[in-house]
DNA sequence: GTTCTAGAAC
DNA sequence: GTTCTAGAAC
């Protein structure tokens, strides 16, 4: 989020009691500043390079600080936004499971399902919207890639996997998504994961292909966005589940272990 | 995208 | 009383 540059040495003065603080050292001469983050941090959130130690400091919301709550949401949409995560993911050798000239392949940090990969253009495009007829071979491309990332998959003779697009992505940088149709998975929690991925908000591969080479472009139903709060329907026999509990419950008589 | 949590739903 | 969802995050 808001960053402000401190020198190793320099002082630093605690101001209130509202907010948390990060100090982060770009340059580590001496690799002995590492102390352990705040535990609700995922381990995937911290995959930087091993020369940049880290000290975050505080846990709880009332005995933390912060050196840079004062200046609104001025970096609201630049780098360090959550949104532009996949950009700093797929720069991280740690994280590429493929790549070749054109796209990388990562996993996905929250894996919705047993198996859950993104395959990204090196290139930058930032949604489907950006996307026009001179992306056609680089978008078949990365459908091939993500065929090879289920043919090289172990569980790809018993497991059904779907490529596709969600329609209005969170996250920045055009990424197909590559996941296995078991949802299994603790990081599937809400009615939103599940419909993003178990409705046509879920766009797949070839019909992006195919809207590209028939209009040059990629258009968007009006209302994508309102299935998302659609009721909870397993995607196998379309059995109506009230909650996601039980939905991950029935799920396991599809998918046993 | 996730985390956190108030209060709805049961 | 507990489970679960849904909206704010400055």
């Amino acid at each position: 989020g808001n960053e402000v540059k401190i020198k190793p040495g320099q002082q630093l003065h605690i101001v209130n009691q509202l907010y948390p603080y990060t100090v982060q050292f770009k340059e580590d001469p001496n690799g002995s500043h590492s102390i352990p983050k705040r535990p609700r941090e995922s381990a995937s959130e911290d995959r930087e390079s091993k020369r940049e130690a880290q000290v975050v400091k505080a846990a709880k919301q009332t005995e933390e600080v912060s050196v840079s709550a004062s200046h609104g949401e001025a970096k609201r949409e630049s780098a360090g936004h959550w949104s532009q995560g996949l950009k700093t993911s797929m720069q991280d050798p740690n994280m590429q499971v493929y790549k070749d000239d054109k796209v990388v392949v990562i996993k996905d940090k929250y894996p919705k399902a047993r198996h859950h990969w993104l395959v990204l253009p090196w290139q930058s495009i930032p949604s489907l919207k950006a996307l026009c007829e001179e992306h056609c071979d680089l978008v078949k491309h990365m459908q091939r890639v993500a065929d090879q990332m289920v043919q090289q998959c172990p569980d790809s003779s018993s497991l059904r996997f779907r490529t596709g697009y969600h329609a209005i992505p969170s996250m920045s940088h055009v990424h197909l998504h590559v996941i296995s149709q078991d949802f299994d998975s603790p990081c599937l929690k809400n009615k939103k994961h599940w419909n993003s991925f178990t409705t046509d908000y879920f766009i797949e591969s070839h019909d992006v292909i195919q809207m590209l080479e028939t209009n040059g472009r990629v258009t968007v139903k009006e209302g994508t966005s309102e299935l998302l709060k659609l009721p909870l329907r397993c995607h196998m026999c379309c059995k109506d589940l009230p909650t996601i509990p039980a939905l991950k419950e029935h799920l396991k008589s599809h998918f046993p272990r």
